[in-house]
Parts: structure tokens; sequence; C-alpha cells
DNA sequence: ATGGCGGCTCGCAGCCGA
């Protein structure tokens, strides 16, 4: 059985305690890391080895930055998209163990629709669909799981009429999203889940976590073979609760048995 | 309708996040 966590963390270095406790607390196979806010130098590689975890990762200063960590060493690592979009933002990286690609993405928040950032995080997006669909067409089996800054519909929405072609929820960013599970992606936490209000991140003001004002926008994709092989998933919920959270909470999924 | 919290910085105010 393979166990998938996807995090963002916001500050790996505020959240180091809470992460070698999820470490120990799911004995996760493969962990995504989004929002390190650190830069290569600073990450905290050996507490991370300590509790017996790899880590692949690409930092950055302040903003952004991924990680995968996996129990076995990543193989073939790649940061960024290469050809597909050049991006100085630290918002994307991969690697193989076996047969299975992991890829781990911190697709941009966009702030506004219709802002300067916003038509980049369409454009991340287009460059992220060319990618994912190269690598489709070489037939690989994938997991790719990360803070998708999407939430995919108004079940992932605790307020759908005031988010309604907001940030997060336009009709261009879902159809984004779609285009990418077109490829022949599934989101495994909808394969065993299907009610509204369940989501992965909620507002630090107002309550929001108390009041469950949140959206789903955290996800775990996989293709069919895994998918079929996908047997739980769910939201950590707890691990929002108590000092210091972050902002999001932890999606877990279990994959297997893979080859029986 | 607004801001609210939290993390960051050549910091003590302003940014970004979602």
């Amino acid at each position: 059985m393979l166990r998938v966590v996807t995090w963002n963390v916001n500050s790996i270095s505020v959240r180091l305690e809470r992460l070698l406790a999820l470490l120990k607390r799911w004995s996760p196979d493969v962990v995504f890391l989004q929002e390190l806010k650190c830069p290569d130098e600073k990450f905290p590689f050996s507490p991370i080895r300590e509790a017996g975890y790899h880590a692949a990762i690409l930092g950055q200063k302040t903003y952004n930055g991924v990680a995968i960590l996996s129990k076995k060493p990543l193989q073939e690592i790649h940061t960024g998209m290469g050809n597909f979009y050049s991006d100085s933002a630290a918002r994307l990286i991969r690697g193989k163990l076996g047969e299975i690609t992991f890829v781990c993405c911190y697709v941009p928040n966009g702030q506004e629709v219709g802002s300067e950032k916003y038509q980049y995080k369409m454009n991340w997006l287009q460059g992220f669909y060319e990618l994912l669909k190269e690598m489709r067409s070489q037939g690989q089996d994938m997991i790719v799981a990360g803070d998708f800054n999407i939430a995919p519909d108004d079940r992932d929405v605790h307020d759908p009429a005031a988010w309604k072609e907001k940030i997060l929820c336009s009709t261009p960013e879902r159809e984004a999203l779609q285009r990418i599970l077109d490829l022949g992606f599934s989101d495994t936490f909808r394969k065993h889940h299907q009610d509204n209000g369940l989501f992965s991140w909620w507002d630090y003001r107002a309550l929001g976590f108390q009041k469950n004002q949140g959206l789903r926008i955290d996800l775990i994709l996989a293709t069919p073979p895994l998918l079929k092989a996908c047997s739980k998933s769910l939201i950590d919920r707890d691990e929002r609760k108590g000092e210091k959270p972050s902002d999001h909470a932890p999606v877990i999924s279990e994959i297997g048995p893979l080859f029986s």
C-alpha cells in the first residue's frame, strides 16, 4: 500500500514540529509540500532525514517553494516545466519511484479575476497542462498532488453564491483544471466522498475554521490504474486545530495494494 | 461593505496569501 499526503505548510520552519508529528502519525510513503517559504540552504534536511525521509526540494526565499519527501529516494528529479513555461517562482517538482511519477504543484493564487496575476495563473496552468499532456503521452502512471488554488466545483466552496466567478472559483480556472483532468486524471478524494462542506483550507481570519467557512483546493490526482487502486482518501482536519496551524489541512490518499 | 490573521522582510509597514 502506498500512502501519500499533500500539505501546504505555509512556512516549513514554523511548521517543522507539526510536520514531524504528521510523519509519525501517518507514516506516509510520499509527502507533497507547498509554500516552504525557505531557500534551499535553510531547508531542515537533518530532522527530516532523522524521521526517515529523503527530500527533493525546490526552495525560494519568502514565497512559494515545493518539496517531495519520500521513504525511498526519488529518481529522475526535475523542477519547473522546461520549455512549456518559464517560471521564476518555485512551484513545481517531480520525480519517480519505480514506474510511478510523482508531481508536486503549487498553482499560482491569481489574486483577482482579470488581474495581471490572474493572467499569470492562466498561463501557468496552460504550461502545466502541456507538460502533463507530454508525460501522459509517454504512458506514465502519475500522482499529481498539491495546492491547485482552484475549487473544482460548488460543493468545494462554503458559500458558492459569494464566491461565484471569484478567484479560485471562476469558470476559466475550473475549465483549466478540467482540461488537465481530461488528460486522464481523477480526484482521488471525490472517489470516496461526494458531500459538500469538505474543505482543505480555511481563512485564518474571522473564525473561518471554527465556522467551517473554507474551500477544497488541495487535490491528489491519479491516473486510471492508481485511481482504481485508491482505497481511501481523507482530509486530516485535526491538523488545522491547536497552536499555530497552517491555514491548509493535509489531504491523504491510500493507493493499493498495487500489484496484487 | 470592510476587515479580520499569519508569515515574511536589508523589517518596526507593507506585501502576499486564498
